[in-house]
DNA sequence: GCGTCCTGAGACAGCGCTACCTTAGTGACC
DNA sequence: GGTCACTAAGGTAGCGCTGTCTCAGGACGC
């Protein structure tokens, strides 16, 4: 059989499964599909004929018949974040049993990317999506309720009335970075964020309002970078504030990465952690509890958001709307000698 | 028209991108397509119409009618490893400008789990597939042979005659390692490995050949873990080895993950690196060069693989089958302190 | 002037599946 | 006993595209 040029597949067909299993083509898809109005016997006997064929259903031909695919999107700002990929293996692990594929779409925290990609993905009709937090293009918003795909928001509570969404309180989380470090006896805080999206923002918000309740604001100790976050960046935004500020005694770093590269800068400089400057990351990234000192971090509960969310949107595709709008995963601050 | 619209997508179809432009709908599928046999001013005629209905093909109905779909799926073994994701993104990048999707299918490193995703990926009917390496079942053998869906192979180079795989050679980047510690006058050289899988295996055989080389292999120098690749396993592994031998002076990590692990795990135990023992990485990822010494690692060229990969299977697809059956993009030694 | 080639356009017929409607068969109920 | 739900099966007709064949018309050669 010559590839180009054959129209057909080549693969078993439903009507091959329905031949053999001596019934109709609509009867044999209403087997496989599991709907209730196929006898248990006859069901058997198909799903027989079928395993003994190695029928796979032709996605192509299901997506085209009825309208919508057996796909969901996955829209994420970044891969290149543990986070983010802890994340998808657990919306994975949700889905593929029942027998979803996982449409992974990278926007790099370029909103007008993440239109594009709506675009593009509504094409292939999903049956629901999954999108990270709430801030995205008036084009986006207009094409996912032109669509009305079901879909569930991951990493932040909130949005608009009945939205569901699944994750924390990104500004709870800070708030309690930031009286974590009070509670340590340090007074004079900073905080340095890079990347700046929506989240980071949400944090840096926490921890400025725990300073403002504590009276110990200080906005001159505050380091936004829109760079991404990395490593690298971290040790340089370190060095750069305690060159500004040699008086700061506590840090939360808004991304674990940001806080290794601290860590290890110190070290590199002789600084003392903590005894000269307290250290809080977050995220808890594996590597974070193997720094020199362990770095102290918030915990977020990225796989269970990916496995609740993914829950959460099975649910709406079943119909039965189970639970509460926003379900809070909250977070855990861990502790270690960095802090 | 149907009383009831479920069964429609209600996006603008070709029919209607036609029927706007005024030829038949065949045409506008070839002028959208880029089929050369369409006059110029008939294909931007349907051009124009079809961007100002938004029109969008429909991936279904094309991947039924044609038997083939515009989806690439690419199979890694791993997502926690950032060595795979900068793959992933620079195939990304290949692939979306030509209207190409990317499914991507982790195996975790489980060559069964790979045959069920080969399975079923297979009935969406994929232009190509990326795949990594050459070890797999003979069940996936068999799909892919029997599929003939044009491949190409990653990371490793060789294979069976006519396959065509983009990577570099892992055996030579081990026996790299061993020669360069051999170079800064180490002896008594060990090497640190875990997931073994057949990559490590590879730069495992390279780096024992050149001891050989040398005259001084030591068997009794290799630690040989199969469970996953980890900061943690790095720290532990090389405690373990140094308690079992302490003349040691120099170690190879087949990954850099188990080497900053070491390096860090070094720090705490106050082991002198390079001084006491020196340590080389595999991969360069980001963190290294931010470790405690800096870490001498060999940097892989981890994007270029799946640039290139991603361009043989477009030349393949187009037909002309470009270049070298085995294209070696080499890898780069970062000698740094810790060595 | 006639046949041949070539090119650009259209007609037609599905690809493999499922929504919708219809039909046979069952028991419930008055 | 007849009507009425109600259930389980099948028939029919597409979903929105594209492979293949066909055809009109112009260029070209003898």
């Amino acid at each position: 059989m010559s590839r180009t040029g054959s129209r057909t597949t080549g693969r078993p067909t439903l009507a091959e499964v329905a031949r053999l299993s001596g019934v109709s083509p609509i009867t044999a898809s209403r087997a496989l599909r599991g709907v209730s109005t196929v006898a248990p016997a006859l069901a058997e006997k198909v799903m027989a004929a079928a395993a003994s064929l190695g029928y796979i259903a032709n996605p192509a031909a299901r997506a085209l018949a009825s309208a919508r695919s057996h796909s969901v999107v996955v829209l994420i700002p970044s891969l290149s974040n543990q986070l983010f990929i802890d994340t998808l293996e657990a919306i994975h692990e949700v889905m593929r049993p029942r027998g979803l594929e996982v449409l992974i779409g990278n926007y790099h925290y370029d909103i007008a990317e993440e239109e594009n990609l709506i675009r593009n993905y509504l094409a292939y009709q999903p049956c629901g999506m999954l999108l990270t937090g709430f801030e995205r293009s008036e084009g986006s918003r207009l094409l996912l309720n032109a669509s009305q795909v079901p879909r569930v928001h991951m990493m932040e509570l909130g949005g608009e009335a009945g939205a569901l969404s699944v994750g924390f309180s990104q500004f709870e989380a800070g708030r309690a970075a930031a009286r974590h470090l009070l509670q340590r006896g340090r007074r004079r805080l900073a905080f340095i964020a890079a990347q700046l999206d929506p989240r980071v923002m949400q944090r840096a918000e926490g921890f400025r309002q725990a300073l403002v309740e504590a009276g110990l604001q200080a906005t001159e100790l505050e380091v936004l970078d829109p760079q991404p976050s990395s490593i690298g960046l971290g040790g340089e935004l370190f060095s750069r504030l305690l060159a500004k500020a040699p008086d700061v005694d506590g840090i939360f770093f808004c991304n674990d990465d940001l806080a290794q590269g601290a860590v290890l800068q110190a070290l590199r400089e002789g600084i003392e952690v903590p005894r000269r400057v307290a250290m809080v990351g977050f995220n808890d990234l594996p590597a974070s509890a193997h720094m020199v000192p362990p770095l102290t971090s918030i915990r977020t509960p990225r796989a269970a958001v990916g496995r609740s969310a993914a829950q959460a949107l099975l649910g709406l595709l079943d119909g039965k709307r189970v639970g509460a709008e926003q379900q809070d995963l909250g977070f855990e601050l861990m502790v270690r000698e960095s802090s």
